[in-house]
DNA sequence: CTGTTAGCGCCTTCAG
DNA sequence: CTGAAGGCGCTAACAG
């Protein structure tokens, strides 16, 4: 009901062989630019489009992956991050002839290993891009370990042979936005607010603002929100009242903690991690890191395509900015 | 590299024949009990998984449906309901055992009719489901009617033999939410936020607001938000001092009203439109109607998996929900 | 109810 | 540089 015209077609149409046509598609080095040109007239002429499907049948190679993410982690949240990340990835896929399909951590959260590798092969994923690993998800960790798959992890590490990590440096990024905020501010009691206890980023992070602490003489009392913005929310309430700031290291538990200073009825600055435009909606301009999840996303395809080439794994360390945002703008 | 196993070796392991163990895997009606235990058993035994590709190839079925968004429109929001679209078509597709992948209205908008076709033919797409096709996105409008694949739309119509239309009763929900945010209150001059100029919803949610003005005896100032934050702000500065209340076309004009209103500095009561968890940060407790987007999205990936098997299209009606929605908080 | 036999559309050695 | 031939893993008639 679909393919009308195949490739036996268009080597029928330009009088030359099946595999001929093949070569010219795939861009093999030995066709004579002539033959090419025969080729690509015939191919414009009947309006062929080569079946993938039969492609990968034949080569063994899909050229399919998946993108791995979470949609459900942050239960009270917007999902703009995930979307950004999917974004990213899905345009750089179609820029490179791959084909991609979002899995969230919900469909899979209850496999084995083996079952996951399963469902991967049956979907003949070859590669995975997985956002926002973290320490708990030991299945996924050792499905990415398995080496069944190419994978790129973001915002975790884990560099092998057939696994690259993409991320930025988080724990410059948070030394370098606490600093913006409070350096040369009078502020020296600061509540922090970190991700999750064991955390990958969540550590960096954390190390960044200690070094920040230590440079500038700050006492800083650090507490777990598990990226939550009620967490956040109760934290604020229970600790802010006597300090002199809050640094969050995300811009939900920004959120979080700004909402409930305002329910307070008292007023702290806060400092953010993310550059989410949610921030926008939360009242009051912000300090925040910016990290771009589309191109990080981008990133992680390309690096991918990579590691399915053949090449070995390696880390990736993107940059970031930092920006004010508010309502409707940013301020860099 | 990644098949090891397959259909041959089952067969060879369970001492039938290859089209046998393919009668198992796809439930076909005539196998005997005892040998189709005899298959599954080798197939756990060898870990054995169906390539989805080889089947697709085979049967020219390849059960793959793109679900068609658009992740940009409104530029300055959060992607709160495309992300809704997302996670419940790809949950849906997965239960389904179909294969889904995302297409962004920008990779495909600078393409004639005949490129789309052929874009989504090489990926062997059979379906498509298209969220919030507008009057303006007539080339896409042809793809669907074109009749190559079958398709789902989304709150737009155009019902056909192989296209079902999904929504809301946007008349009915449009008029019930302005009727419990204005009945019996003092309001009679309302500003009316309405989204497109010809837009399918936007007339609809038009009509059942004027139907109310009329039972109500309101005066209705009717303006054009394009469904865009900015526009909603800036008409709400214009229009909003000498009215009584604002009733907006969606959640996200509404946001853009009372972020201006409080610019202002005037306090006039304001209702929305969807039911997105961002209206919680807009600042207080807001009316809204509650469009379910998930449940959306999967029924329209379940009526196009309907459509594929050969049923016609039709039109579908799904209900709506009322509610108030404030911080972390849903009132209905 | 089960086995045999052609392909699906393309890729890929291997001769020519 | 080009063509012929043999699959990839599976499905779908058709025989048996």
């Amino acid at each position: 009901m679909q393919e009308l015209v195949s490739i036996r077609d268009v080597a029928k149409e330009a009088g030359v062989a099946i595999s001929t046509v093949s070569k010219v598609l795939n861009h093999y080095p030995n066709v004579r630019e002539e033959t090419k040109q025969k080729v690509n007239a015939a191919i414009a002429e009947l309006g062929f489009v080569p079946n993938t499907i039969a492609a990968a049948l034949s080569s063994k190679r899909t050229g399919r992956i998946a993108l791995v993410l979470d949609a459900s982690r942050h239960a009270q949240t917007v999902d703009e991050i995930p979307m950004q990340y999917m974004i990213g990835a899905i345009n750089m896929a179609k820029e490179k002839g791959m084909d991609i399909i979002t899995v969230f951590f919900t469909m899979i959260a209850e496999m084995t290993v083996d079952e996951m590798v399963r469902y991967f092969q049956s979907q003949s994923i070859e590669g995975l891009v997985i956002c926002g690993l973290s320490k708990e998800d030991i299945t996924l960790r050792k499905l990415a370990e398995d080496g069944k798959f190419k994978c790129v992890l973001i915002d975790a590490p884990g560099v092998s042979d057939h696994i690259s990590s993409i991320h930025i440096d988080n724990e410059k990024a948070q030394y370098e936005v606490a600093k913006k905020f409070l350096d040369g501010k009078p502020y020296k009691k600061i509540l922090y607010l970190s991700g999750k206890k064991d955390g990958y980023v969540s550590e960096e992070r954390l190390v960044g603002m200690n070094r920040l602490a230590q440079e500038l003489g700050l006492s800083v009392l650090v507490r777990t929100g598990n990226f939550s913005e009620l967490a956040a929310r109760k934290l604020t309430m229970q600790y802010a009242e006597s300090k002199d700031a809050i640094v969050c290291a995300s811009d939900l538990m920004a959120i979080g903690a700004m909402k409930a200073l305002i329910d307070m009825d008292i007023y702290r600055p806060v400092c953010g991690f993310d550059g989410v435009s949610l921030m926008g909606y939360a009242g009051k301009q912000m300090h925040t890191v910016k990290q771009d999840f589309q191109r990080i996303a981008a990133s992680a395809v390309e690096e991918l395509s990579c590691l399915m080439e053949g090449r070995s794994g390696r880390d990736i360390v993107v940059p970031h900015k930092l920006i004010r945002i508010k309502y409707l703008d940013v301020i860099s």
